[in-house]
DNA sequence: TCATTACCCCACCAACCCGGTGGACTGAAT
DNA sequence: ATTCAGTCCACCGGGTTGGTGGGGTAATGA
């Protein structure tokens, strides 16, 4: 399951998307049109900036806006790096690839279902972007 | 992701599905052939069987066994019995379902989006059972 | 320049979950 | 009665989740 904070994050990015091109906007518009805790929200846009999706601008009419056009963010993007693996076991993700132990991949059948059920997934997420989420 | 008690819950299960209709299987046993620790394995091979899943005998001679055919069994069923919802978000799930607080389902792009991949992986883990993760 | 604005950063917190352990008890078979 | 093996319950350390508080600092604009 998606963690609060990716689902904040989502709920963000939504409403920067909605707003993209008009220059910065207040950390506190968005947590009290998204109902998203004030400083909570501020260490989760900053993991944004920092990977890079999001910019800011400091002082009077400062704020944050998206670095990139919503038609460039991945939403797979956004959960790997704020909710981790998308597998549903390591030793299938491609980002966060873990060898299992006591259990051969080539002859595991849970491996090969897991497999299965990340590129169905991925199929969908990895073709979607922040666009989509508000159209 | 999967925990690791799911893990092991699917490695005791795959063990138990090639032992089927051979007789109790001991914990122990189990435990050694799938170097899963002991107590934590017979915890889950408790929730196992009070979820009708593997039945067990008391006893000498006793241990733990399926009570239905492994092609009986569906993955999905284990996963949500041992690791919780598969679904990506409470209000996309089928069995856990939860309301969003604040996020109208009915226009809210993630919702969408996570319906599709909610159901492209029941998809494959409820058409596929303990059979098949040993052949 | 200088105050204001607003992001930046760090430390801390309670509650919960995960992975695992210890010990006592109960039921069945010999 | 004894032994075997599952049942039950309590507990534990450590990590994560979902926050909060407070001060620092960079940019702005008057």
């Amino acid at each position: 399951m998606l963690s609060m904070k990716s689902q904040y994050a989502f709920k963000a990015l939504s409403y920067l998307t909605l707003k993209f091109n008009e220059g910065p906007v207040l950390i506190s518009e968005i947590a009290k049109k998204k109902k998203i805790p004030l400083k909570f929200l501020e260490n989760i846009l900053l993991e944004l900036k920092k990977a890079g999706i999001l910019d800011s601008k400091k002082g009077k009419g400062g704020g944050y806006f998206l670095k990139q056009r919503p038609e460039k963010v991945k939403v797979a993007t956004v959960i790997r790096l704020i909710n981790g693996p998308i597998a549903m076991l390591p030793c299938v993700s491609l980002y966060f690839y873990e060898r299992c132990k006591n259990c051969d991949e080539k002859k595991c059948g849970l491996h090969d279902m897991m497999v299965e059920v990340r590129d169905a997934t991925l199929q969908i997420v990895e073709n979607r972007t922040l666009k989509d989420l508000v159209m």
